[in-house]
DNA sequence: TGCAAATACTTTGCGCGCAAACTAGATGCG
DNA sequence: CGCATCTAGTTTGCGCGCAAAGTATTTGCA
């Protein structure tokens, strides 16, 4: 199948040259073929991160939350009346994104932002009755699809932490 | 560490409730604790792909490419002239996507899109000279990038295998 | 005390990612 | 042939993700 263990990202790539300039599809390709960028490693994070936010969103519907607003309620289910820069480091937002997404979620009525007392730069998040309300229910939803996934826990757990072991490797 | 072998997605999620209005930073907590939602699969795969594309940033900017921009030359670099649905297919981004990134790509003078001769609702997209002259230089770069990275290349081929078995789960 | 530097957040601009609606060319079939 | 259907690609709208620049508050220190 994959004969590129030991440089995953340099697949063959020396056989282009093809410029028939005729009906491309004429040169039928396997998805799994030199076209689909799968031996790849950087690639397939990425699609594979892309198929999770799309994965997540039928479900998330029900609640009008999107991924990223999802990860914020999941950091206030947790602790509840987080700084705006707490949310930022757990989520790994920045700023710049996470300001709207809050504002966002604030006008849906699930939290309020209030100025901090003793810092007024600091914004108090806070989970409304209806953020709170909602919390067993949505994240009941993780395992719906993880349900949907053949990996077992033991693979799970091992790619959450290969991914968080990358992470730290790059941001360096 | 983490204690949530059987149920990954599904931590500690029951000891909130803490709104005592005041300065939020005053409860400090340890990134990896209670507010980083590091125990959870769908977030580290999010946020590492988020971190994927910030790493490849500034290595891809002596290019003007970004990320997506990237993959769509790579698979070029691998065959010359395909349609864009075929472009799709190997990037797994939609049209909606795929049309303004190839759109740019040709602004750049990277591409050319022309009309193929037999159907001409099908774009021919093509490598200019420009567009092949970086290939090898632009490959070059995933390297550079691995090299940050501590996993061997075992660990990222698993990786990669996870996260394609992964995306084939999700798409279902 | 005064004022520069730091901190917390906001705003702007741009490029995705994708659903939904649209245009135009190709195909199939009665 | 005529026309419904399909297919390839475009456009629009919205929400990120993030760099960069801006605002307001706090801190540190001469």
């Amino acid at each position: 199948m994959h004969n590129c263990l030991s440089h995953p990202e340099l697949g063959s790539t020396e056989q282009s040259q093809n410029p028939e300039r005729q009906n491309p599809e004429s040169q039928s390709l396997a998805p799994s073929d030199a076209l689909c960028l799968s031996d790849n490693v950087c690639f397939a994070l990425y699609s594979a991160s892309n198929a999770l936010v799309r994965a997540y969103r039928p479900l998330l519907e029900a609640y009008e939350l999107t991924f990223p607003q999802y990860l914020v309620m999941q950091t206030l289910w947790r602790q509840n009346g987080c700084s705006q820069t707490q949310l930022s480091a757990a989520t790994k937002l920045d700023m710049g994104t996470l300001t709207p997404i809050v504002k966002r979620l604030e006008v849906k009525g699930l939290i309020t932002r209030l100025a901090c007392v003793e810092d007024e730069r600091k914004k108090l998040i806070t989970l409304t009755t209806q953020g709170e309300a909602i919390k067993h229910e949505a994240l009941a939803l993780k395992q719906t699809l993880l349900n949907k996934v053949q990996m077992d826990a033991e693979a799970l757990d091992l790619l959450r932490r290969q991914c968080l072991a990358l992470i730290e490797d790059l941001q360096s």
